[in-house]
DNA sequence: CTGAAAGCGCTAACAG
DNA sequence: CTGTTAGCGCTTTCAG
């Protein structure tokens, strides 16, 4: 019943030839003739074979898995990027073994040992922070690892992210072009990198515009805590624009302020955010937004990662990759807008 | 720099054991003195060695991996139940290895064959529909499967869904008690058997009552689809309530009503979905659904395939799951309505 | 309970 | 190009 499974033994035998040309033909750098590559394909074949990749990997030293961690799996841009970064890992050979992290903090560590011990050939960590320990452990493990949307001060760490210092400017710009002046910030988690860069991008433009922020709640990248941030906002003195630190809490913003404290956006106040995940461009929000490239930092991060995994020697990089602001209707457009 | 793996050995030869000893000491069930686990434990702390998982793999010929079989990502539902399931399977001390099932179907075939390579103990697959020929070669292969969240008709294969069909007639018997009489349905992709059974039980509950569709158009689950599919429905004699396969499209269809046909929701046509994601309760839409429970789906889930990996002979189970019906503002409410 | 020995399925170094 | 020989890191009889 539970087949016996088909070894290269098997294939050697039927085949006529050695483990090792067994081996080979399913090795893609290795030579073996013509004749022999038939033989053993044809009995591979007919027998159902296929090499067992677990045991490659204990003598080759090779997995082909990639771990990776991921977190906030509710907010939309994190689906789009795991689903983008398996996809080019598995069209390069490689595979994706996923890990939750959840909130808990320490929780990380012990994921990362438990990725560790599955050989992993490289570590890809969506939006969560590492102790400088952990960061150790990987390096003296010899594991390549590449923050995506995060990043940290450890220079020895790849990150790849969103020129987040860039987008808040973007946003500070044309919310004071359309004529704002009593601006308001949602933040989000404050360990976060993305959110201490987009946050300083930000007030960085206002201020040379002579503005400081109007008012400031802390949201941590949760809904509830947006929809309580919004109601702390608007209780006096209301700001009438507000930068959210990404969609996810600024479509709570705006259910807050339309259906509980029955404000119009665009037309009372001004909403922004950041990432331009799916349900921005919905027209229930059709919220104006800083783009992530999502494709280009799946594309940069599996680049690093890949060329640390297969050249040894190659240096960390940090990139930092620049987004457009997509303007829709949740904020008031300045007159003649264009760029 | 590329620190040399610490093996077995070198803690054997650290604590005075055989490598035995310490392999007796990480392997849950086996027995070893106390005096020797504190040795063991000791020298292992000290040279910081964890046992290597795939070559225990190779070995016992269990992974402790299981391989996640997964599309349609965008819809939240997916997302939610990746982590879940996730969790559910790490608290158990298992791994997910995951795969996207781009649209195409002969997609699915060449991903189960490299699941099967990497030696996973079981797969789930998540709204993926199998060739039977697949269906065969994992049976043949002896590793066990269940569908999530859709069913097939082989009975030797385990699946877990909610209720569909109840589902349908919930939603049926809500409209009908709204005084609607007509009532159009937007499909899911018509391969799907939970679009087939919430069409079922829907249709079968109108029927009983005399009526029919008042118009059909198909989705297939996707927001584009659903976007079209609206268009055409309401382009002549629309219906004053539509129930939509689910709600990913539902709000679509919403997006459609309200922001290009210029329909109000509810007041000019009710709108249920099905599912209950995140994004149902969000104030903009306020969407009423009918909600698949989704952790209990993950725990069944887990338990059949558990089940059927750790005891073997267990039987292949198929499960439904009822969900209720969650009322909310998008379709009007009956006078009186209670269950 | 413990160590020695055998072996999981595969690759890699080396003669030929 | 090919077969032989080792050996990856671990578990698992089997005696003791």
């Amino acid at each position: 019943m539970v087949a016996s499974r088909v070894t290269s033994a098997d294939v050697a035998a039927r085949a006529g030839v050695s483990r090792s040309a067994v081996s080979r033909v399913f090795t893609p750098g290795a030579s073996a003739s013509k004749k022999t590559v038939e033989k053993v394909r044809k009995a591979a074949q007919e027998l159902g074979y296929r090499p067992n990749v677990l045991a490659r990997a204990v003598v080759s030293g090779k997995s082909r898995m990639i771990g990776l961690i991921v977190a906030y799996l509710n907010n939309q841009f994190y689906p789009e990027a795991l689903e983008k970064l398996s996809n080019a890992l598995q069209a390069r050979g490689y595979h994706v073994l996923i890990f939750m992290a959840s909130q808990t903090a320490g929780n990380v560590d012990k994921v990362v040992e438990e990725i560790l011990d599955y050989q992993v050939d490289g570590i890809i960590a969506a939006s969560v922070a590492l102790s400088s320990d952990l960061t150790e452990r990987c390096l003296a493990a010899g594991v390549p690892m590449v923050l995506f949307n995060r990043s940290q001060d450890d220079g020895r760490m790849s990150a790849v992210t969103s020129d987040n210092r860039a987008g808040g400017r973007k946003v500070a710009e044309f919310l004071l072009a359309g004529g704002h002046r009593k601006i308001g910030y949602i933040a989000g988690w404050e360990g976060a990198s993305t959110q201490r860069d987009r946050e300083a991008g930000f007030v960085e433009t206002l201020r040379s515009a002579g503005l400081g922020l109007h008012a400031r709640e802390v949201g941590d990248f949760l809904m509830e805590g947006a929809q309580k941030a919004t109601r702390r906002m608007f209780a006096e003195d209301p700001p009438d624009a507000v930068f959210v630190a990404n969609d996810h809490m600024a479509m709570a913003v705006m259910d807050t302020l339309r259906s509980e404290l029955g404000r119009a956006v665009p037309g009372d106040v001004s909403v922004v955010g950041y990432d331009d995940v799916p349900a921005a461009a919905w027209a229930a929000y059709d919220l104006t937004t800083v783009r992530q490239p999502a494709n280009r930092m799946v594309t940069e991060t599996v680049d690093i990662l890949l060329s640390m995994i297969e050249t040894p020697g190659t240096r960390p990089r940090r990139v930092e990759i620049d987004g457009p602001l997509i303007v829709r209707g949740s904020a008031r457009i300045p007159e003649g807008w264009s760029a």
